[in-house]
DNA sequence: TAATCAGTACCTACCGGTCGGTACATTTTT
DNA sequence: AAAAATGTACCGACCGGTAGGTACTGATTA
């Protein structure tokens, strides 16, 4: 893939990401990414087009910080769960108070109007679910978890929390409820 | 107000629940509601208009139901909790899996784009989470929870749970993501 | 010189919103 | 009570503007 393109997409991330993907006209993709339309249309056959070169990017990007660089690491679990949380919280910090979580936010917009961009979205997320299980799985042969914790539910309940998280700071647009949430996570699973 | 125009706000729920509201047209409501151009501007000054109207109308239908129906009476804290999953699957569970939260998808739609969105839909979080909150409360002085808890935050974490859990659900389009979430629920606020 | 890359003019469909006008019920005047 | 005036509900054609997308041209590069 060409530089351009993928320059192109980088942009579009950033501006689907605070516009949402409906509300972004390839006018706007135009102008933040300094293009004319033939050149647009070059690399891309659509806007739809561009909607999954953009969630594939995503996607690809998040599995690699997220799931190989801190979930599937050989660190401890306690560590690479703390990591999470903090990856969750910082590395997105600035955009996110004010426009939420890119993948969520396209989980919502999307998964119900496209059957492509959801398969693509949930893909994600099911890896995610199962990194955390595992892990959580690796805790109690540990004995670091009590037994009623369920790994495959909890995982899933942890991914919910920091999404639904997500959701309540950009409502509140204040950031302390996400750290609220993240404290209840610490706790539960003893990560401090 | 006109039951007519009352009409044609729950006639809107409907439509810019399965569509979103920026993708929703007028001529999408006029089509569903069986009226013209004029009905509509004659009783709407805008979309913008009769969005808040029907964020409005949601508002107060869900304070009715879950916040005054269910959490804020006088039965006893394990019931109501209980009741609150057993009413948010439920009573949404025909829409809800296919098109999430009408509550959740309007704040992650509108929150960042408009403030008087943003400010309606973040007063009714606040609400369910102060009255989750009260409930954790009443439970920690009927001794039925550990110390460990604390009332604010992990009502934010519920809320979170329910709300991630349905963002879930879609992307799945399974609702036994959700089902799952609900079990961590009972299990750690021991509501079986 | 081919293939790729980029700019611009332009297409049609649709957007939110306005406008002139109609039908009919209610109120006011005579 | 009849006539005139006013108000409310509603219609659908139409407005300017913008949407996504196409066609065609010229520039750049291999």
């Amino acid at each position: 893939m060409s530089s351009k393109k993928q320059g192109i997409i980088l942009i579009s991330r950033e501006v689907i990401h605070s516009k949402g993907y409906q509300a972004t006209s390839v006018s706007d993709i135009m102008e933040a990414a300094k293009i004319g339309k033939g050149q647009f249309y070059h690399y891309f056959q659509s806007k739809h087009d561009l909607g999954l070169a953009v969630v594939e990017d995503l996607v690809k990007d998040w599995e690699e910080q997220l799931i190989i660089g801190i979930l599937n690491t050989s660190n401890d679990p306690v560590t690479k769960l703390q990591r999470m949380l903090q990856w969750a919280e910082t590395s997105h910090a600035e955009m996110e108070i004010k426009y939420g979580c890119a993948m969520g936010n396209l989980a919502i917009e999307m998964s119900t109007q496209d059957e492509e961009f959801r398969i693509k979205i949930n893909e994600f997320f099911n890896h995610w679910i199962n990194s955390v299980a595992d892990i959580l799985t690796e805790m109690m042969e540990n004995h670091q978890l009590d037994q009623s914790i369920n790994p495959k539910k909890d995982a899933e309940s942890i991914v919910a929390m920091i999404e639904g998280g997500i959701l309540l700071m950009v409502s509140q647009q204040n950031i302390q409820v996400l750290r609220d949430i993240f404290e209840v996570i610490i706790q539960k699973y003893h990560l401090d």
